[in-house]
RNA sequence: GCGCUCGUAGCUCAGCGGAUAGAGCAGCUGCCUUCUAAGCAGUUGGUCGCAGGUUCGAAUCCUGCCGAGCGCGCCA
């Protein structure tokens, strides 16, 4: 579908061509003075020798715009302002109206993408990190399908490595019963710490678990069923976070470290083959391309230790092997945290000398920022006074559920109980997506909870506040209208907001930067409350009442499909 | 030491080379016999860390400095 602002740059960009002789790109985009505008004549004015404002005299005499604006000025140095005409808007909100899919069509080539995200650790509670991977990656995951790619969901569990024959070692300590018991109540950290306060302060303990790590990895069969105790109960316990959650992981999604073991043997093998293992210190590395340490020294991907034992390296690489050689995959999106992008960057170069990433595939880092308390300090992993993501969720969702009681008492109970759901966790994930992932951002009870601004429960409310006109004036949408027209400043502020919604979306799905989208339907909100305050709808005749409400059942669908993608529940009403 | 981020209003953040740098919160002023006031309108508040450079044009790109954070071989 042509969206306004691909008709305005198409037609502008063959006047450029034609003026400059050469392609030359307007440089569209929202204006404050107009619509639109484009700068394209003030870097063409050196080029062609000629001053900007003729030029963009010359560029505005050649487009052909009359049938889209209602007014093409020139400002300024030579900035071409755009004003659309009320008449090209009308049949572009039409069709978006008439489209099921808001006028975003499904991605012409689409890919195969495994999104690489969440990746709690077997018998470790999952806290604000894990918060952010897993819902910027449960946002990828909706959109790109939503966009018709197929989408791998790719759970990459801590359920391996040497931390394990502790773990199993005091889970046999205190017994198979209590420790189901403790996990499956979610009593991780409890459990988690009592194994390593152990490990640490007892060296018969410490042997016990290194004996066990060696019986763990030789596959023996008494261990392996200790361990699949704890990996099936940690699983458990974090689909019900996931369920809590409403993200989209599922069983099926879990592809642990341990799902790589038997292929480690063979991508050291091929590696070697390759020509590209080397032996340092006794251990097998991978010096990738392009990396060196302080001494100037290239840097390794240990991919075997000298114990003999297998590295993170080794895993990472064999899931890339793996997922574009089995899985075909053509985009591995990899939703963690940025302090492992250099590590990320090396397995990608080693990946791509060994020939398991080759174009069209392609990885990508989805690196996102810390989570920062109040104090500007980032939260203590291992200091133990991390949030337990569960507690954060039932602290929200009981806070919003204090605040509905309080601001509409009249709704029903079972339909109090589903909105504090969406409000309280909507709240959550929205704080998150709608900064810049790869910045750190403060974790504020109070903002993250407050219900003013730029937040999930203001968006929510937007779209509510429309669902409640169709109610109250018992209409139902009519979404076959042959055009919608709009008047006010106010509707078409609103208009034009709408019909961005494409484009923002096109471009995220690329970024992958969940904070455009948010800003993009933060801004649909407060120019529909606008139009809201300015503008009544049911009041209104004829074709203006039913423009409007066509206006307000889009912006409703905008809203609604948008907070979707993001993963945040929309409330009929609250 | 090397590398990677970041430094924008009192606070939290947008701004991916373009006009007088924008929001929200906090503060101040108004607006509920009219579709949910979890709202709206207005207002106060900024040498965009500092200094150079590139450019017709720099918060945005480059260099240096100051400050903060993170990473740099057998943890993941």
């Amino acid at each position: 579908m042509a969206t306004l602002e691909k008709l305005l740059h198409d037609r502008l960009a063959s006047a450029f061509e034609a003026v400059a002789g050469q392609p030359a790109d307007p440089t569209l985009r929202r204006s404050q003075h107009a619509d639109f505008q484009a700068d394209g004549a003030l870097p063409l004015a050196r080029q062609l020798g000629r001053k900007p404002r003729d030029i963009a005299a010359d560029v505005v005499r050649a487009a052909r715009l009359d049938d889209l604006c209602a007014s093409v000025e020139i400002s300024g140095p030579g900035f071409i302002n755009l004003t659309v005409a009320n008449e090209a808007l009308a049949p572009l909100l039409a069709g978006m109206s008439r489209d099921e899919r808001l006028g975003v069509q499904p991605a012409a080539v689409p890919d195969t993408v495994v999104v690489d995200y969440s990746a709690p650790n077997v018998a470790k509670e999952m806290h604000v990190g894990h918060l952010r991977s897993t819902v910027i990656g449960d946002a990828a995951v909706r959109l790109l399908d939503w966009l018709g790619h197929r989408v791998i969901r790719a759970n990459h569990l801590g359920d391996w490595g040497t931390p394990f024959g502790m773990l199993i070692e005091h889970l046999l300590d205190i017994g198979e019963s209590e420790a189901a018991h403790e996990l499956s109540l979610g009593d991780l950290n409890t459990f988690y710490q009592a194994a390593r306060a152990k490990f640490d302060a007892d060296d018969t303990f410490k042997e016990r678990a290194r004996t066990r790590v060696v019986a763990l990895q030789s596959g023996d069969e008494q261990t392996r069923r200790l361990w699949r105790l704890l990996v099936d109960e940690s699983e458990k316990y974090f689909l019900a976070v996931y369920d809590r959650l409403d993200v989209c992981l599922t069983e099926k999604d879990f592809a642990g470290e341990s799902f790589y073991n038997d292929m480690l043997v063979p991508v050291v093998e091929e590696l070697d083959r390759l020509g590209l293992l080397r032996d340092s210190d006794g251990a097998k590395v991978v010096f990738p391309e392009g990396f060196t340490n302080r001494e100037g020294d290239p840097l390794p991907i240990i991919v075997q230790k000298r114990d003999g034992g297998f590295g993170y390296g080794a895993t990472d690489l064999a899931a890339i092997r793996y997922r574009t050689q089995e899985l075909d995959a053509t985009r591995l999106l990899y939703v963690v945290g940025l302090p492992q992008r250099q590590h990320l960057e090396m397995v990608y170069e080693a990946a791509k000398e060994a020939g398991w990433l080759k174009p069209p595939a392609r990885a990508a880092h989805i690196g996102f920022g810390s989570v920062l308390g109040p104090d500007g300090k980032i939260f203590r992993t291992r200091a133990g006074d991390t949030i337990k993501l569960v507690v954060l969720i039932d602290e929200a969702v009981a806070r919003a559920a204090a605040l509905i009681e309080q601001k509409n008492p009249d709704l029903d109970e079972s339909t109090r109980v589903e909105v504090a759901r969406m409000v309280g966790i909507g709240a959550i994930k929205y704080a998150d997506l709608s900064n810049d992932r790869t910045r750190d951002y403060v974790f504020d009870w109070k903002r993250m909870l407050s219900f003013d601004g730029n937040t999930a429960p203001y968006l929510q409310y937007a779209r509510a506040r429309i669902l409640s006109i169709f109610r109250r004036g018992e209409v139902t949408p009519v979404r076959d209208l042959a055009a919608i027209t709009v008047a006010e400043p106010a509707e078409r502020a609103l208009a034009i907001e709408l019909l961005a919604f494409e484009g923002v979306v096109v471009e995220v799905a690329e970024s992958l930067e969940f904070h455009r989208l948010a800003n993009y339907l933060y801004g649909v909100s407060t120019a529909f409350t606008a139009f809201y305050e300015k503008c009544p709808v049911l009041r209104a005749e004829g074709q203006v009442r039913q423009s409007r409400l066509a206006l307000s059942d889009l912006t409703a669908r905008v809203l609604g499909r948008g907070l979707g993608l993001l993963g945040i529940g929309t409330p009929d009403r609250m």
